[in-house]
DNA sequence: TGCTTGTATTATACTATATAATACAGACTA
DNA sequence: TAGTCTGTATTATATAGTATAATACAAGCA
């Protein structure tokens, strides 16, 4: 697990943990059904309380990234099982961020680069 | 200036402000040279503090979005003064929200529509 | 001068974030 | 059964962000 956290940002350390997660999986490099470290394991590579760890886990589990097994320790979610979800929160979350896009310039090939690099060439 | 604030939302209220400006810019509801409502006659319409709707207007500034004026109050940029700003903090956020959103499921085409509604039909 | 504008100041309150040290429940394994 | 690994709960503490309140000030303008 390779995280970069910035301990400068005002962003909270257990979000930067969920986003780059998440980040992970979307690029493939976190599968489904693959463990994660333990809350434990992770606080001490990253340097932070185990707590915040736990945090950052509960709240992928409660958004249906994860699996927390007592026995294993938290696992990535089946792909089958993410999809269907509620995504109303996140088109508005990008509208907002195209709106900013837009007045700053970010021309609609940009747009295009990014979703490209993201959902690669499949054609849904 | 219709501005809806959720007092119960998690956001805070000058985030709220902020973001609905953006947004209203986008769609051109709010153009180039217009006026925006004093800090305290927004703040009465809202009902908060005049010192949050400054904290709003503020970081609108920063980013560009506003120029401020003693004498007229808080204004709309010119649109050419606003493209051509740095934008790799907005191309981070996009990848986000659409690793998000193709792990939920959410197809190319309703990614489209989107971009649509904000960008228009323009081709650049 | 008197009115408006944004802004600064000080104090207060509440909440979120993060840490620390400990303890516990459940499940596996030797 | 005992030991050890999971995640989790608890309690206390510290810091920072958010928001309010009341007041005051500087700048620009009629």
């Amino acid at each position: 697990m390779l995280l970069k956290i910035s301990f400068e940002s005002p962003t909270p350390i257990y979000q930067q943990i969920r986003d780059q997660i998440i980040l992970a999986m979307a690029k493939e490099a976190l599968l489904p059904g693959e463990n994660l470290p333990t809350v434990r394991q992770l606080a001490k590579d990253i340097g932070v309380n185990p707590m915040t760890i736990n945090k950052a886990y509960n709240l992928l589990k409660d958004e249906g990234y994860l699996v927390i097994d007592r026995r294993q320790g938290a696992r990535i979610q089946d792909a089958g099982l993410l999809k269907n979800e509620k995504t109303e929160y996140l088109i508005e979350a990008l509208e907002l961020i195209l709106s900013e896009a837009k007045l700053k310039g970010v021309t609609k090939e940009e747009l295009s680069k990014v979703i490209l690099r993201i959902y690669g060439k499949r054609r849904d």
